[in-house]
RNA sequence: GCCCCGGUAGCUCAGGGGAUAGAGCAACCGCCUCCUAAGCGGUAGGUCGCAGGUUCGAAUCCUGCCCGGGGCGCCA
């Protein structure tokens, strides 16, 4: 609707010509008018225009409306205030939209803004070392939503998962099956605080044990023998890592790799099981350690050598991060040896370039945001642009029950997992909830309010307009009457209740909040557009029949039903929540 | 000290240059012989943290300050 407004002020900023600056129709932005009495659509073109022009803004407004070509969507045109043009548009226009869902079903509201311009999406990578926590549910839902916006309008989206399997963080964990494997099999283990206590390392560590029986077993007092203390206050790291040395040293490099492949594999198909029910799917699992065995790393280090962007010191080779803006320089190769995190992401940024993606789009938690300007610098090192990297933090998130918090803590395996959370309170909750607030607030997620049936949960208040929908068309079979979306057009004018306006106005909205929430990354507009939807329907429903016995105006009321549940379904689909046919 | 995010109704939060700032909850008053009451109608509630600035126009942009959360490793 919003378009074919746009285009007739194109046609009468063209038709004035001269006047105005040549690229005066570019700038121009047709708005929905927050009150109603102010018409459907406003423009503020004689405003941002009349200083250019050299003429005051209710004199240049009214030229531009004399140039407006005439419309059979337009009811009125009028100027107001200091020089608004307010369009009115004519009862056929909100029809003719409600024609146009039904017939674009599924497809209505898609657009193809983004050109087919390839972009990938990174989300979630949580470290495979345990179950997700209810903070990595809060970046899948966004993740996902963001991506299902930017793939209806008309992005080639790419969802991809960086899987950390190169770091100390996965060494401590094939460690901690390790042992665990060990006191099944009556080895006396002390257990380092800093390894990974939770419950779930135990069936890891007994299919070790099936697999491979006591091959892998070594006297407790050999692996502990003459390491470093688990003190509780600083030494717990040297502890833990020299604990991982030892068991390479006794089970040499073969059979560590082994070990630590198992606890990869257990941990990665268990997040993956978790997502795919959470209807979270990605395109690709990127390892991090295929970027060092095809040679990546090494690749990137050597440019920034050659380009003079590095230089040693203390031993280590730093990174001259400071001359694209960032505030210090990093180190890329540490004095062991070993290259750094950094040096891994830079060459997986620049990788996801040479895969051809326009632009990389990295959901990452509100801590991560010192790590934006690095990665920048490390594209721009590499001759990529750096604004074709966007980064969107999501802050963290806080379960609540009862308006009690409830304390989460990831070493003890005392935190409460996204699984739990969803078993809890559902797939559907779950995912309203995590994208209900902007990516940039705190999120209180409140565990009672998630599972209440009621009027403050926005989930059911949706799901419940949807399901009643399609509980109308049931009644209808009942009563052996039909209807189908042929029946209604062009019978659409019967609908001239305050309510059925009201509901055709609200759901011709749909396609112009898709492209602003894809283009704010802010899926939180499309619950709250939803729950507008569902509030006029509503109370539609309960101010009139639908099922009348006159049938034209039945089958007319049935159509913009038929709409109404068509846009619900859509918006749902794009936060990953699902349309029930009843409650 | 520097950096990021937030401060909008009693509470939780949308809005993020446009006209008289919104929703839900909580409070109060009503509505099921009628397509699902997981619903609907009504009442009440505001110095958009503070102070300047830009603009025809600022909750929205800029600067400073105050308050809250987070981050500043040869961890990832």
């Amino acid at each position: 609707m919003k378009d074919d407004i746009q285009a007739l002020m194109a046609q009468a900023l063209k038709a004035l010509g001269d006047a105005l600056p040549a690229d005066a129709a570019d700038s121009i932005r047709i708005e929905r008018a927050r009150d109603p009495r102010h018409g459907d659509f406003a423009s503020n073109a004689a405003l941002l225009l009349a200083k250019p022009a050299g003429a005051k803004p209710r004199d240049l407004a009214e030229r531009i409306v004399a140039a407006l070509p005439a419309s059979d969507l337009v009811a009125s045109v009028s100027i107001a205030g200091p020089g608004f043009i307010n369009f009115s548009l004519a009862p056929a226009a909100f029809e003719r939209e409600i024609e146009r869902i039904l017939a674009a079903g599924d497809a209505y509201g898609r657009s193809d803004s983004g050109r087919g311009r390839p972009v990938i999406v990174e989300f979630v990578s949580a470290n495979p070392t345990g179950p997700l926590h209810v903070g990595h549910g809060r970046h899948a839902a966004y993740g996902d939503s963001v991506a299902n916006l930017l793939a209806a309008t008309g992005h080639r989206v790419h969802r991809e998962y960086y899987v950390n399997d190169a770091g100390r963080q996965m060494d401590i964990l094939a460690a901690s099956v390790w042992l665990r494997y060990l006191e099944a099999l009556g080895e006396d283990v002390s257990f380092p605080s800093n390894g990974y206590r939770g419950a779930y390392v135990a069936p890891i560590a007994r299919r070790l044990l099936d697999e491979q029986g006591d091959r892998l077993r070594r006297p407790a007092a050999e692996v502990f023998a003459d390491l470093p203390a688990d003190a509780p206050e600083g030494d717990r790291d040297e502890h833990v890592d020299a604990v991982v040395r030892r068991m390479r040293s006794l089970l040499g490099e073969s059979d560590y790799r082994q070990v630590h492949a198992l606890g990869l594999e257990e941990i990665l198909a268990d997040i993956r099981d978790d997502l795919a029910e959470f209807r979270v799917h990605f395109d690709q699992w990127f390892s991090e350690r295929s970027l060092t065995d095809e040679g990546l790393v090494t690749h990137c280090i050597d440019r920034l050598k050659s380009d003079g962007l590095a230089y040693e010191r203390d031993n280590a080779l730093w990174f001259r991060a400071t001359e694209f803006g960032d505030e210090k320089d990093r180190v890329v190769v540490r004095d062991n040896g070993q290259t750094t995190y950094i040096a891994s992401d830079i060459a997986y940024h620049l990788g996801k370039r040479q895969r051809g993606f326009d632009q990389l789009l990295d959901i990452l938690g509100a801590d991560h945001h010192g790590y934006v300007a690095r990665v920048r610098a490390g594209l721009e090192a590499m001759g990529e642009p750096g604004d074709s990297l966007e980064v969107r933090l999501v802050q963290f998130a806080v379960l609540y029950r009862g308006g009690e918090k409830v304390q989460m803590s990831t070493r003890s395996g005392e935190f409460v997992t996204l699984r739990e959370l969803r078993h809890e309170v559902g797939n559907d909750a779950a995912r309203l909830f995590y994208v209900l607030r902007s990516n940039d607030q705190h999120l209180d997620f409140d565990l009672e309010l998630a599972k209440s049936r009621s009027n403050e949960n926005p989930v059911y208040y949706i799901q419940y307009a949807h399901a009643r929908v399609v509980s109308v068309f049931r009644q209808l079979e009942e009563k052996g009457w039909r209807w189908s979306p042929e029946d209604a057009t062009g019978g659409l004018s019967v609908l001239t209740e305050d309510h059925e306006r009201r509901l055709m106005a609200t759901l011709g909205r749909y396609p112009e909040v898709l492209e602003t929430a894809a283009a704010n990354r802010a899926p939180q507009n499309i619950v709250y557009f939803l729950r507008e939807v569902a509030q006029d329907f509503h109370t539609w429903y309960n101010a009139h029949t639908f099922l009348v016995e006159d049938s034209r105006l039945r089958n007319a009321r049935l159509a913009l039903a038929a709409a109404a549940r068509q846009v619900l379904a859509n918006g749902l689909a794009l936060v990953g929540v699902s349309a029930p046919e009843s409650m």
